[in-house]
Parts: structure tokens; C-alpha cells; sequence
DNA sequence: GTACATTTATAACCATGGTCATTTTATCAG
DNA sequence: CTGATAAAATGACCATGGTTATAAATGTAC
């Protein structure tokens, strides 16, 4: 007997059915503005079906989100095999990373902002709060260009992003607890690679 | 006339009353296990007072964050004061970040797990996906040491991070439209600085 | 077909974040 | 003190994400 009956038919049917719906009305009218009666009206279901296929509304962005790794994954492999310099494999991943984004900049969007960029935009919390540290040490790169400490080959507004985004996420891997030494050391040890590239 | 009247006293003992019973309530049973009524309760006012106060419940969160990024602030400055050299001010700063996150290690969580963190352990979806490409980065940074084009100095592991944390940073700032050119050219402009930290 | 089992759909229901019209309280002018 | 005005407190109310008991549909055995 095919264990694909009618009903696995069906089942996946609505499955697939909610998902795109969910994905053109968060797309068009944005995640929190799209309820999930809204969603199961335009499957027309009822709305508890919803959560036979999806456990919250939240699931339909991971879910996406999956979908999204996969795929790159298996970009990745294709892109870095025939690569034979470590460094063009490294931009090789970057490119990639970038394409990817940019083919699909309303789906990453969605992922990325409604769900979580709560980190940057929020915890910042009005991003200013973010400028303001950024100045700090765009000054200082400024100030050790002028010194002769640092090179001149490099922007100093890039480089203080780096040493940000380096900060946030060493601070969510330490409060994760996965990291053996203390805040500070797991931050001045990886500041120290960016440090080799900055330095005269 | 004194503007300082009891009103505004009143005022501002209500609102650190409420600030203090959420923060307490917060840390003991965490963000979403604490209702708002849980702490209109605790101060004993109706439940609506709370939104005379804070406009949402995250607000209280964005609020402790504002305090303790004024206080940062404030200290940067003064750590920085004496500094003379640029490289020192950098890990100043570092080391400032570092000691005061450690000091109140479960207010920065509550701050930055409960309402954003998602970027990380959510976004990534289960820490997995991030894992896998994080491997992948590593084997290309040990390939390049091995393979004479990388120095031996560096951590793979670390740069690893910073590439990660690099681009997540720089997707989120393009999709804020932060950025004037392509997500790639981002991406390349500031893995440079990464790579002439590593490369030999 | 009928009887029974399992899976899926359904809508009533609940919990909670947030709104709002109404009431209470504080301030002040006379 | 009194009445008028402004500010703050209140709790009923709403919207929506999520739960659950029940009904319907599908599959299986005879």
C-alpha cells in the first residue's frame, strides 16, 4: 500500500497552501500586521488549522529561514570546490553570502528584521546609542592613523563596525556560555586579528 | 512655585516603583514568564497606570539599556581620558565593554537575550546553522595556514567569528539602507581588513 | 457496505499586551 | 472653602496568539 495516500497528499497541500499565503501577506503587509486569521482566510481554514501545521506564527520565518541555510549550504560546496587559494574561497563566501542576500533582499528582510533584528535596531536602542559608540572609535582609528600607528589603507568606518559586530557577538556567544575564559579576554583576543590588520 | 511639586514626586516614585518591581520580576521568572499585571500587582496600581509609565512592556527593557548605555559612556570617556596610544584606547574600550558586562552579567542578558538575541539563536534558527557555516570557515582558515598563505599566529576559530559576526553586521545595516553600495562590495570592503590581519 | 481507529479540521475558549472612556486626585485662582 | 482645570489612576474592553475539546474526514478490517 502507498503510505503517500490522499490524505499525505492533502496534508502537505495545506501545509505548502499556508506557508505561501503566509509568505505573500507578510511580504505585502508586513510580519505583525498579518494575523493569523488573516492567513487561514485566505487558505480559507479555520484558524486553528494553523497550528496543526505551524506550532506559533514565528515557525513560518524559521522555517523559511531553513530553507534559505539549506540552500546555501549547498551553494557554498559547489562555489569553494574548485577554489584553490584559501583567500578566494574566503571571498568566495562573501560573495556568495552577498548574492544570495541581494537576489532575495524582501525575504532576508523579513527573516532577519521582524524576527530578530531587534539587535542592532532596539537593544542599540535607537540606533543612535550604536553612532555614538561608533564615533568613539572612529576617533581613536583617526587619531592612531594620524600617530603613525595604524595604516592609511583602510577605513576606519569599517574597521569600527568590525570591532562592533565582533563585540555583540562575542558578548551573545559568552552570555550563551560558549566561551571558557572571561568576557573580556574572549574580546581582546579575537580584537587582536583585527588589530594585525590595522596596525602599521 | 516649585515645579518639583508632590505631583511630580509622586510621579517619579511611581515610575521607579514600576521600573523596580518589573526589573526584579524579570530577572526572577524571566521576560515572558512576567506578566504586566505580575508587576502592576506587585506595586499595587491598576493595571492600565503601567502604560501611563512605559508605552509597551519592552519599553522597560529599551529604558534599563538606555541607563546603562549613558553610564558606558560616560565611563569611555574617562578611561580614555589619559591614553596616549591609539592601540591602547582601543583595548581600553574593549576592556570597558568586557568589565561591564561581567559586573551585571544578568542584566545584559535579560537586555540582550530576551528582546533581541534572537538574531543569533533564533535567526540561525537552532545555533546549528551557524555552527555548520562557522566549520566551514574554519577548514578554509587551517587549509590557508597549512597551505602557507595564512599566518600561524591567529586563532582560526576567532576569525572565524569575526567574519560571522562581520557579516551579519553589515547585512543588517544594508537592509537598513545604511549603506551606499552593493551588499557584496560591503562584505568585500571590510573582510579586507580581516584578511590583511591574517594573511602572511 | 458497517464498525472501528487514526488523523485532521474546527470553533469556542483562554491569556495577555495594549487601548480608552471614565473617575479620582492634585493644583490653583478667587 | 469652592469651583474649575489639569493630570493621573482605573478597570472594562479589545485584538490576537495560542490551546483544547469536539466533530469531521480518512483509512482499515471484516
Amino acid at each position: 500500500m502507498d503510505k503517500i495516500s490522499r490524505r499525505e497528499r492533502k496534508k502537505a497541500k495545506t501545509r505548502e497552501a499556508i506557508y505561501k499565503a503566509a509568505l505573500e501577506l507578510f511580504i505585502e503587509k508586513g510580519y505583525n500586521e498579518t494575523t493569523i486569521e488573516d492567513i487561514t482566510e485566505k487558505v480559507d481554514v479555520a484558524k486553528g488549522t494553523f497550528f496543526n501545521y505551524f506550532p506559533t506564527k514565528e515557525a513560518v520565518l524559521f522555517y523559511m529561514n531553513e530553507q534559505r541555510v539549506a540552500l546555501l549550504e549547498e551553494m557554498l560546496k559547489k562555489e569553494l570546490k574548485d577554489v584553490k587559494s584559501s583567500e578566494e574561497k574566503l571571498y568566495g563566501c562573501l560573495k556568495l553570502f552577498g548574492r544570495i542576500n541581494e537576489d532575495e533582499k524582501e525575504l532576508t528582510a523579513l527573516v532577519l528584521m521582524e524576527t530578530s533584528s531587534k539587535m542592532m535596531s532596539k537593544m542599540a536602542p535607537d540606533v543612535l546609542a550604536q553612532i555614538r559608540w561608533k564615533s568613539v572609535l572612529v576617533n581613536v582609528l583617526e587619531e592612531g592613523k594620524h600617530q603613525g600607528e595604524f595604516r592609511h589603507d583602510f577605513n576606519s568606518d569599517h574597521a569600527a563596525d568590525l570591532i562592533i559586530s565582533m563585540y555583540f557577538f562575542t558578548l551573545v556567544l559568552w552570555l550563551e556560555g560558549r566561551c571558557k575564559n572571561s568576557l573580556t579576554d574572549e574580546l581582546l583576543a579575537r580584537v587582536e586579528i583585527i588589530m594585525a590588520g590595522i596596525k602599521l
